[in-house]
Parts: structure tokens; sequence; C-alpha cells
DNA sequence: AGGATCAAACTGTGATCTCACTTTAGCTAA
DNA sequence: TTAGCTAAAGTGAGATCACAGTTTGATCCT
């Protein structure tokens, strides 16, 4: 049955994409891979989606050289995998072991993160991550998943940076970069936007009054409630493996 | 004065790796990869020891096509970085505070792992790891680095694969590729054999009795004993970022 | 002897082309 | 109608080439 009325404009995540502006002192391939990895991150594509080298480029508007280069960078990262026989890159379709296996590390690396953000913790910093939760809760009032999802990473990105640590800040954004896909389908769930606000408003509480455990309780809290949506959601994630 | 010398054959990392022998079912990048991330985790390259592609294309006798996709996934992991304005890649030289950041994060993780391999251990395993832990102590003894080295990893890997925890497992490899490097200069502290064989004795006595927490308390001596070892040392690392 | 200069030899970057393989669309025949 | 085959289009992988930039080293002049 009219299956393309129910998802009227299931837009590939390329839509959202335009060419690249060519900026002076970086290279295509840097700026192509950036630019894919914040798609990703953002939930843009959807899980099981494939990405051709020559479509891809046309979009961007380079060769295929510096597109395989990022391409392959972001399955590095986790971010992509190889499908087929034919060695298509696709969105990763995670296993449900795969999703405890990537929630656990976040709990550990992004409550460490949260922690430590403390110390390195100033006014102005902490004004735009209450901005953030601001635009965040007009976002889930409204409806609006795009609004939500960008100001949810700008949210606890602004955090872990406080913690000044380069690496640290590496890993976690790879982390998130293997869920942005499924997130997307996450706040489709009932109350997740209840349960993920009310865990950001702890988390802000406790930021204005520097207690690091309670903020670390708060991250942790969040990275479960949203890894329990995502679990019964069952879209996106194999059973089987 | 004769600085040659004083290092004799202060050899680089690609005289200990030969040409590529072409598997079928593997592509030559992905080959590529993992013998210069396993060279890089084992020490083979020093840091700030550059890499150029066409010199790495004529060791493993292919173009500098794979090789570069190769070198490009090894940068995003962090196993290599792009120095000058030449934008030359070459095995990062880290900075304290760097240090400082992975060894948090392998705090957390192999903690974290350690303590989850517990219930997926068996018996052949433990075998393996007891005689990994034999051979690195034989090493010790030998004053040979390159087989201590080898088998610490050996030894490390084998408890976290247990785990069963593939994500957690790539994310730990990645910190001990950018590790690796330093590592091997690390063994040339003053009883760093002694102190580390006593966290893996510890290890494997915790391990044979399941005692979780134990296992996790003795990764996390060893990891701390060898971030200190590298602090004073202070080769291949930069004090002033 | 020391410093400036210029050319040669390197560096990575990106585009293009060929190849082997897979997938798919369309046609043919049972 | 359906099964099977075939040709066309698509896929990534790898080699090669041209280019711009830097580094290096030798030469020349002071």
């Amino acid at each position: 049955m009219n299956e393309e009325s129910a998802t009227p404009a299931l837009q590939d995540g390329w839509s959202r994409l335009g060419p690249l502006a060519l900026r002076e002192g970086q290279t295509s391939q840097a700026q192509i891979y950036a630019t894919l990895r914040d798609a990703l991150i953002s939930g843009y594509f959807r899980p099981g989606e494939e990405i051709s080298l020559r479509r891809a480029a046309a979009v961007m508007g380079t060769s295929v050289t510096p597109v395989r280069e990022a391409l392959r960078q972001l399955e590095s990262d986790g971010g992509l995998e190889v499908f087929g026989g034919n060695r298509v890159l696709r969105v990763p379709v995670l296993s449900a072991s795969e999703l405890l296996d990537i929630r656990d590390i976040r709990i550990n690396l992004e409550g460490f993160a949260a922690n430590q953000a403390i110390s390195g913790m100033r006014p102005s910093r902490l004004r735009l991550i209450g901005n953030a939760c601001q635009l965040m809760q007009r976002a889930a009032d409204a409806g609006d998943a795009d609004m939500y999802l960008e100001n949810n990473w700008r949210f606890h990105s602004l955090i872990y940076e406080a913690a000044q640590r380069p690496v640290l800040m590496g890993v976690i954004r790879d982390m998130w970069l293997r869920v942005g896909p499924l997130i997307r389908t996450a706040v489709t769930a009932p109350l997740h936007f209840d349960r993920s606000m009310a865990s950001h408003d702890a988390a802000l509480r406790a930021l204005r009054q520097g207690d690091g455990p309670a903020l670390q309780a708060a991250i942790i809290r969040d990275i479960g409630d949203a890894a329990d949506d995502l679990m019964t959601s069952e879209q996106g994630i194999t059973r089987t493996a």
C-alpha cells in the first residue's frame, strides 16, 4: 500500500549537502571528511543507506580521489562499513550487542569527561550550554527533530570540550558518529523528549553548582535512557548478531 | 663526536617490513593498514619519524594509491600526524598533556574491559595468556625489548578480547597505536620491567581466581606505572604543549 | 670562510583511466 | 507467467600522471 505517502520525501542524506566551498589551507579530503562526519552525527543518513564514491564525488564537486580517502577514514572511525561482495560502503546497521558495547564506552568516557569538565568550566561556556539546552527544549516542544539533534550534540560537546582533552573528545565524537544515524529514530520513542530533557536539566543544574559527580550521574542517565529507547525501537538494529 | 657509533644502526621502521604478500580476498590497502598499524603498536617506528608515500609504496611493492588510503586511516586513528607546511606524515610526538589524556582513557576503558573479561574467560585463553606472561618474563630477563613489547600487547589484547566487545577493543587498540612508539623508550627506564611484571603477575593471579575488581586494579596500576616511566624518560615527548 | 641564490629533487594532492567484479534491468524462451 | 540468460550499468581498487608547494643542496658571489 502507498508506502511513498507514508514517508513523503524519504530523502537520502545527500539532499541536505551541497557542493564543496573550497576554503584555502584545507584539503578537499579534510573538508569532505568533516562534512560527512557531521552529517552522520546529525543523523542525516539512515542506517543501511549506501554511499557511492562517484555519487558522493558528484555531490561534492570533486573527483573520486579525495572522496575515497574521506570515506575510508569514516570507515576506520566506524561511521561506515563495507557491506556486500561488491564492497559497497554503507551506514552501519548495528547489532544489539554492538549498541550495548558503544553504550558502555560512552558511559565510561562521557561520564569521565563530564567530571573533568567541571574544573575547566567558564561562565561564557556555561552560558552557551544553557542556550543549547533552551533551544533543545524549544525543539522538543515543536517536535523539530533536526533542531533537537543539532543542539543535543552541541550541548554535550560543549560540556566535554571543557575537559580540554582532545584525544578523549575525539573518541567520544567517534562514538556519536556510530550512534548518530540511530538517534534520529530514538527521538520518535514516546517520552524520549521528557526523559532526555529531565537529564539535561539535571546536568545543567549540576554544572551550575560545580557538582562533578552529579553531572556525571546525569550524563550517564541520559546515555542509558537513549540506549533503552534505541533497543525498544528496533529500527536500524539487527537482533541476530 | 661519532654519533653514528653511539646509535650503531638506528634503523627506521621500514627495515623490519617486507613487501606485501598479496592474500586474495583482502585489498592491498587493508593489508598495508594492518601491517603499519601493528608495526606502530610494536614500536617499530620512533616518534617524529617521517613516513613518505612513495617510499612506503616502494617498500610495500604497490603504487601510492593504497598506501595513501592506509596512511590517511592511520592519521584518523591518531597513529600518524601531518607535520610541516609540506604536510608530511610522521609518527606523532606527544605532549605531556596528551599523554595524560591517553592514560586516563586507557585506565577507564582497559579497566572496564578487564572487568568484563572475567565472565568470558575460557581455560584455553587463560593458558595463552599465561604463556604470553612467561614469554614476557623471559624477554625481560634477556633484555629483549622486541620480544617483550610483542608479548606485552599479546598479553593485554588476549584479556580484553575475552570481553567480546569489538568496538571497545578497537578503541583500546587505537590508544595503543598512539603510545606504541613511546613504549619502546619506556622499557629503558630502570625498574620498568620489575614493576610491569609485578602488575602482570597480579593480573594473572586475579584472572585465575576470577576476581574482576582485582584484575581491573592490576591493569590500572600497570597503565599508571607505564605512564610514569614515559613522563620521566622525556623521550619523544614535548614539554611545551 | 660565510651567506645568498637558484635549481634539482623531493613532498602530498587531486584527476583520470583501466580493470575486475557485482548488480540490475530487460529480453528470450519454456 | 515465470525461470533463466545476457548485456548494460554500476561498484570499488589500483596505477599513473600533472601540479603546486616545500625542502635540500650545490654553486656562486662577496
